[in-house]
DNA sequence: CCCTTTCTTGCAATCGATTGCAGCAACCGG
DNA sequence: CCGGTTGCTGCAATCGATTGCAAGAAAGGG
């Protein structure tokens, strides 16, 4: 049932050559007579080239190769909507793995993507195959870092300003009147989001005079006992770095029978559906995820087609959408 | 900088064959000693074999095409996270595209796709392309319906119980003693999933006697005034098809000055991370979203690998999770 | 020691495209 | 009528693997 150049070829009395050259749109001096023939043929086939073929004689698959360091966040569904519609509009393929902060699942798909031959990759990297991604780069291929960094590695990359995402959350509060503000984040080492969502804290606490701080780290995979941290900082607000991370924060805060904002605000991190429809409304950091996607996207392609970015990294502008959760009660 | 087999058999003194035939772990009939050195060689240099060319030649790429419906939907995160977990497993690889509800983008995606020889495809239809959906099917090609069907086209398919989820909610509502009972759903024709809902609501009503019903519908595009559809028909409760139609439909209310569950009890559909952290916590039907994902993606698996599929359509079964935007007051 | 059988390995065709080079036909002017 | 352009098309090599067939080497039997 699939046919082959050949066979169009065959049917429209011509050789492969001549379909090929009609087929890729090389319109130079092809007779009007043949190229309707072949056109012909083509439709009553329903013909459409083999990509394996092309791709291998080309040299390019239009590809592009996605790797989430974790698919469940709800955060990526929006990139991923970016990205799908940067591709679709180039005309290039999306192909997704998921390496869920695994570094040797992820090296493995690096490696798998490579052999497909994919023309290039947009990563969420783990912090565990730093020589790998450089080796990489170094040979030149087409790497973009999406969201994160990878600290020693000079990338092109498209991330959201993290520091200046919290500082944010940390003026707003200061704005309302809080004072003793804590930050809760995950705790997982060197990951660039994290660590400069914690930075960014500290920075804007200083700022005011503050050195005490508290950040409170939770494990991915363990439960985190807000109770002792709470007696011993009580803070007055508190910032979370992630949408997810976010609702647990609260349930934990409910359960120690805390009231939002009266006993402690709360800012969350990522804009989503929800966050409007909390109980108090959820103020949050919100990210340009959309568009992250869509650059992140548009910068592996212009690598692809040889361009020189201008910049290593494009940095991205968070905005702060304030809600009930963070504003003081009188 | 990549190596061919023939730079690996050159450096071994053996012959491409031989290579290939390590490689590809047909172990018979090759002497240690060849194989020791080759292997060492491919070590040496790295190499890994160009999937376009092998797939080209076996004529199979492992890979499956997926294609849904809406990107958007946060329902599909978890469906994805158990469709790449499926693929992992298996040593398939993922290619997404977004058809956006759009019969020319999808088909314009099923056909990029079999271009791309994908050995199978996961899809999540639109009504667009039914003779193109049926021909495929016809064809014999590995092609599975995920969460919906299409009416007039014998498909594989997993599916959720869309009339048993609504109808549970139905029953849920009767036993806290509601009876007015209205279904918010979206205004798309011929779409599985609301249609078998609608009915599963309709169903649930008559069978309690009750012929008098309410079915609210929405564009996508559009907005939804419910005023007079409150006024007319006056409910005491609402179910609503699909989770951020949930959270329109909440806002709504609110707007109404409507208290849930005071004035209006609420059954979301889609058990989401947000669901129970809503003022107040949201009733759900939760549908089993990973499971769906895996085994649509085994069964899409199964088809490409020749197995017969016992069963044309695979129907999964949701269950209610109960919280307090449904439980009557006093 | 020769012939047969069993291991190993290589040759060359194949998958389905793309493309440089060359050849043939038609057309032109002289 | 002939040589030179120009226009159109085909031949065959190539991309990087896989694999049937056959040949050469090694081993075994008489």
């Amino acid at each position: 049932m699939k046919f082959t150049m050949e066979d169009v070829a065959k049917l429209s009395g011509v050789s492969k050559s001549t379909v090929s050259r009609i087929l890729s749109g090389k319109t130079v001096n092809i007779s009007e007579k043949t190229r309707q023939k072949v056109l012909s043929v083509v439709q009553e086939l329903n013909y459409r080239p083999n990509e394996l073929a092309r791709s291998l004689k080309m040299a390019q698959t239009r590809v592009i190769g996605l790797i989430l360091s974790d698919l469940k966040n709800p955060f990526w569904m929006t990139v991923l909507d970016g990205v799908e519609e940067a591709c679709n509009q180039f005309g290039y393929h999306l192909m997704i793995c998921n390496s869920g902060n695994n570094g040797d699942k992820e090296q493995e798909y690096i490696l798998s993507l490579q052999q497909r031959r994919v023309d290039g990759i947009l990563i969420n990297p783990t912090v565990h195959n730093k020589e790998m991604l450089a080796h990489l780069i170094q040979t030149g291929f087409p790497l973009v870092f999406l969201n994160r960094t990878i600290q020693g590695i000079v990338a092109n990359s498209v991330v959201v300003n993290n520091r200046q995402g919290i500082r944010l959350a940390v003026e707003h509060l200061f704005g309302q009147g809080f004072r003793r503000i804590a930050l809760v984040t995950y705790n997982e080492e060197g990951v660039s989001t994290w660590t400069e969502r914690v930075e960014g804290y500290k920075e804007g606490m200083r700022e005011h005079g503050i050195n005490s701080v508290a950040v409170w780290r939770k494990h991915p995979e363990a439960e985190l006992n807000l109770s002792p941290l709470y007696e011993e900082y009580q803070p007055d607000a508190v910032i979370v770095t992630n949408n997810v991370l976010t609702l647990y924060v609260i349930e934990r805060l409910r359960e120690l029978n805390l009231r939002i904002p009266g006993d402690v605000a709360i800012v969350g991190y990522d804009e989503t559906v929800w966050a409007k429809h909390l109980a108090p409304p959820l103020t949050t950091i919100k990210q340009p995820a959309r568009e992250l996607g869509r650059i992140a996207t548009e910068s592996v392609i212009k690598l692809i087609q040889g361009e020189k970015l201008s910049d290593d990294a494009v940095t991205l502008t968070p905005e702060i959408v304030v809600r009930e959760s963070s504003v003081r009660t009188r």
